[in-house]
DNA sequence: CACGCAACTTAGTAAGACCCCC
DNA sequence: GGGGGTCTTACTAAGTTGCGTG
């Protein structure tokens, strides 16, 4: 029924992206006269998803979008306070509403979301903070890896979503399932992608065989011991996920390592780099200094100019001084930190400026320090750490509006420091004269040290590189938990659909959230401690204030307006058409609310996931991102690839005749015909079969991700100029090019006047001359094109973080791409296991 | 069941490495 | 061979999720 009608995003989306994106090319491509003003279809239609780069074209607004300078959220910071109290009162007249109207028989107070314990959580914290030296009691926590997933049962729902809780989840049935989930890979996948593993394995490890991981060698079996001599290891790449999992929970059964590499004691400045106070040249005593030192170095930057920076700064600084120098320096204003920060400047100048030795010395050292502390041991396998410096005092720079941004974030000593490691390894020493604060033994975390940072009060970690089996095991589940919502996401769908209709005003609050996180890849967006962190919201913790609706607009109906700061203050700005339902639910939703109240007042993130749960197996709201993001992937590299893959054929057999019902039907590869018939000879082979183009494609559809994730960087600093750079080169091409014409039309007159052999050759000769020219030309602007449509959206974390790698290794497979083009060498190692088992028909 | 904590993933920025052209 | 630009890596902040607890 419904479900039929449903379109996916990225069914919604692949006809007009395609369009867009390969308009876009289009625009580019000024040497055939004819383009028509592409911007504004094209801001049209894209602007649901790429809202930023048309409207923000101009320069100088480029930032605008980023952080908060929001208008509103300054009002409503002020508004905060003052609304805060009649905030509880709200809440109980919009219950009393709801009932009224609803008949509502909502089971439970949970509305409420508390603001104001935030008082008292600061004081737990800070003692918390105080006390994080005492030694705590270790935990046994028991169920490691929780989320597994056993095949794609998925209970039989609808009706029960309230009350149903079919088992008690307590650590028994969880465990249960953990042990037999295990080896759903063993089990399917394993199956599945071994079978031709083997084959694979012989003509991937040749392939593969690159430059950059000179001594690999075959497939390394495994070996009995515990894994003291990882010498030959990093020799051969280790193979983890041909190998059977643990399933009792545990990470590790041997973990070895030599702790953390703390940061270099402070080094006090040379005595002729002055401090000056109110004009007056003053010496700071060592720790005043050294915090100082910290603000010093960054007067360049935009936070120094920050009230809140400032104070939090100025307030923690104070804190390190002596009395004398406390009832001295009372205004920061007053505080000249000039010198200081021009010797810092020096110094990195000079450090440039060293000669190949100085520099090959450090490189070394650093070498040194990375294979003496940057490796541990964990069962029989040496493996990479991610971080294994202790991060360094410094100012804190948060994100966005950060209420704590400048506080001082504190050294961290090996007494502030847990080390985790098994019993019978050789544990690390703690620098002389010093002690950890613990060693334990706990092999159901994954982690070797942590510590507890003082600004917030969390825990931070040192683990393992992307590149260490445990790292992958979890990323590959983490795919497979998505492939495993494809499978029954229409089902899903169609059950939130139904939800919208709920006489349950928490039914349809869930139902309409979930259809956000479905369709607009929305994080879930729990709930923050006011005053703590930025504020910024996710779809559970959406206010009233981040939408607004329109009836109509231009020509769509129903369309919701999205506008706020989601994670590290990135603005979400999108504006789309949604189901009445949808609609009808947000008015709604909306009816008898202030700004800030919650949209959804009746819903968290914990009552999401618990639903989710119960519709299937290790579902979570982050599974949708998941999953719509390689779903999207893998459709768009389809649909890109192949489209222009066949209009290529098309105009390869058809070369001589233009027919316009063809060309209509490859409407928006309309730039392919122009230029078949603006007689640009390209070979269409070379254009849509070499890599340039077929990089382009991937690209794009990896960037319809970004988009879709709302993934964005700041532009380039050098933006600008390497954007006229390229153009440069460009224009000279194509001077090149008409050159090269005209040549070969002199060529060809001569030929017809002599009908000699060898202007025959010339005219030949001049030919390839002009191909070649044009081929250049054509990859020069692909990678404009490219260039131009990335400025400020990030590929990375997508890459890095969203796209099942198997999509991205079979598409290299089945296009003939080598994996280079696609990943670098550490994210090659990262996905290592994608790279080794996905054949050129993997299916997300 | 709300809360808070612990553990882990996801995120953007900036420093540093590298590369390519003049 | 060095300067500018780009790509990679390091860094660490900011999310999500699950669990134990009062």
């Amino acid at each position: 029924m419904m479900m039929g009608g449903y379109l996916s995003v990225q069914e919604q989306e692949q006809g007009p992206l395609l369009v867009v994106v390969l308009w876009m090319e289009m625009d580019k491509e000024r040497l055939l006269g004819e383009l028509c003003s592409a911007n504004s279809l094209l801001s049209d239609l894209f602007s649901h998803q790429m809202h930023y780069s048309h409207k923000h074209k101009d320069k100088h607004k480029d930032k605008e979008h980023r952080h908060k300078d929001h208008k509103k959220d300054k009002e409503r910071e002020k508004a905060k306070h003052s609304n805060s109290e009649h905030r509880e009162g709200r809440d109980s007249e919009k219950k009393q509403r709801d009932k009224e109207k609803e008949k509502l028989k909502h089971s439970n107070g949970s509305s409420d979301k508390h603001r104001d314990k935030h008082k008292e959580k600061e004081k737990r914290r800070d003692e918390k903070v105080k006390l994080s030296h005492i030694d705590k009691p270790k935990k046994e926590n028991e169920n490691g890896y929780a989320r597994e997933k056993s095949p794609p049962h998925i209970k039989s729902e609808p009706e029960e979503d309230n009350g149903f809780d079919p088992l008690p989840k307590h650590k028994p049935t969880k465990r249960e399932r953990d042990d037999e989930e295990f080896d759903y890979k063993p089990k399917k996948v394993k199956k599945e992608d071994e079978k031709k593993a083997k084959k694979r394995r012989q003509d991937y490890d040749e392939d593969e065989e690159d430059e950059d991981i000179k001594p690999k060698k075959k497939t390394k079996v495994k070996k009995g011991t515990d894994g003291k001599k990882p010498k030959k290891e990093e020799e051969e790449k280790w193979k983890w996920w041909e190998e059977e999992r643990a399933t009792d929970g545990s990470k590790w059964r041997f973990l070895e390592h030599m702790g953390p590499v703390f940061a270099l004691p402070y080094d006090p400045l040379p005595h002729h780099i002055r401090f000056f106070y109110d004009g007056k040249q003053m010496k700071l005593s060592p720790p005043a200094e050294e915090v100082a030192t910290f603000f010093a170095k960054m007067l360049d930057h935009e936070y120094t100019t920050k009230d809140i920076f400032r104070k939090n700064f100025f307030k923690d600084w104070r804190k390190e001084m002596t009395p004398e120098e406390k009832s001295k320096i009372s205004d920061l204003n007053k505080c000249n930190f000039n010198e200081m920060n021009e010797y810092f400047k020096a110094q990195s100048e000079a450090k440039k400026q060293m000669s190949k030795d100085e520099k090959l010395k450090i490189k070394e050292e650093n070498e040194r320090i990375l294979q003496e502390y940057g490796f541990c041991v964990m069962d029989n396998h040496k493996e990479r750490i991610g971080n294994f410096r202790i991060e360094p005092p410094g100012l804190f720079r948060g994100r966005g509006d950060h209420p704590k941004m400048g506080m001082l974030k504190r050294r961290i000593r090996p007494e502030d420091i847990i080390i985790n490691c098994s019993k019978d390894s050789k544990h690390p020493k703690p620098p002389v004269g010093t002690r950890w604060k613990e060693l334990r033994h706990d092999n159901k975390v994954t982690w070797l040290v942590s510590w507890t940072e003082n600004i917030q009060g969390s825990i931070k970690y040192i683990m393992l590189n992307p590149s260490s089996r445990i790292k992958g095991e979890k990323d590959w589940q983490k795919y497979e938990t998505a492939r495993r919502l494809k499978k029954c996401v229409e089902r899903l769908r169609a059950q939130y659909r139904d939800d919208w209709k709920s006489k349950e005003m928490r039914i349809r609050q869930r139902a309409v959230a979930l259809y956000f996180i479905d369709k607009l890849a929305l994080r879930a967006g729990n709930e923050k401690e006011e005053g703590e962190t930025a504020d910024t919201v996710g779809c559970c913790s959406l206010r009233v204030e981040h939408i607004n609706l329109h009836p109509k607009m231009d020509d769509q109906e129903y369309v919701v307006e999205f506008d706020f700061l989601g994670k590290d203050s990135i603005r979400y700005y999108n504006k789309i058409p949604v189901e009445k339902r949808v609609f009808k639910n947000l008015q709604l939703f909306l009816e008898n609310k202030q700004p800030e109240d919650d949209l959804f007042d009746r819903l968290n993130t914990s009552i999401l996931n618990k639903h989710l749960q119960e519709l299937m197996d290790g579902l979570t709201a982050k599974v949708f991102r998941t999953y719509n993001a390689s779903i999207t992937l893998q459709q768009q590299l389809k649909a890109l690839t192949s489209r222009m893959r066949k209009a290529s054929a098309y105009l390869v057999s058809h070369s001589a005749t233009r027919n316009p019902a063809v060309e209509m039907r490859y409407a928006d590869l309309r730039f392919f015909f122009l230029l078949r018939f603006a007689s640009v000879n390209v070979a269409y082979t070379t254009l849509t079969t070499t890599s340039p183009a077929k990089i382009l494609s991937y690209n794009r559809a990896n960037r319809a991700v970004a988009v879709l994730c709302n993934h964005q960087r700041a532009p380039p600093k050098t933006f600008e100029k390497s954007m006229q750079n390229l153009q440069t080169k460009i224009d000279d091409k194509r001077k090149q090019l008409s050159t090269a014409r005209k040549q070969l039309k002199t060529a060809k007159a001569d030929h017809k006047a002599s009908h000699d052999d060898r202007s025959k050759k010339t005219v030949e000769v001049k030919r390839k001359a002009v191909q070649r020219i044009e081929e250049q030309l054509m990859k020069l602007q692909m990678q404009a094109t490219d260039r131009e449509e990335n400025k400020q959206i990030a590929l990375g974390t997508s890459k890095l973080n969203y796209l099942d790698p198997r999509i991205s290794v079979a598409w290299c497979k089945k296009w003939d791409i080598s994996i280079e083009k696609i990943y670098n060498k550490t994210q090659r190692e990262k996905f290592a296991w994608a790279i080794d088992m996905a054949e050129d028909d993997y299916e997300f």
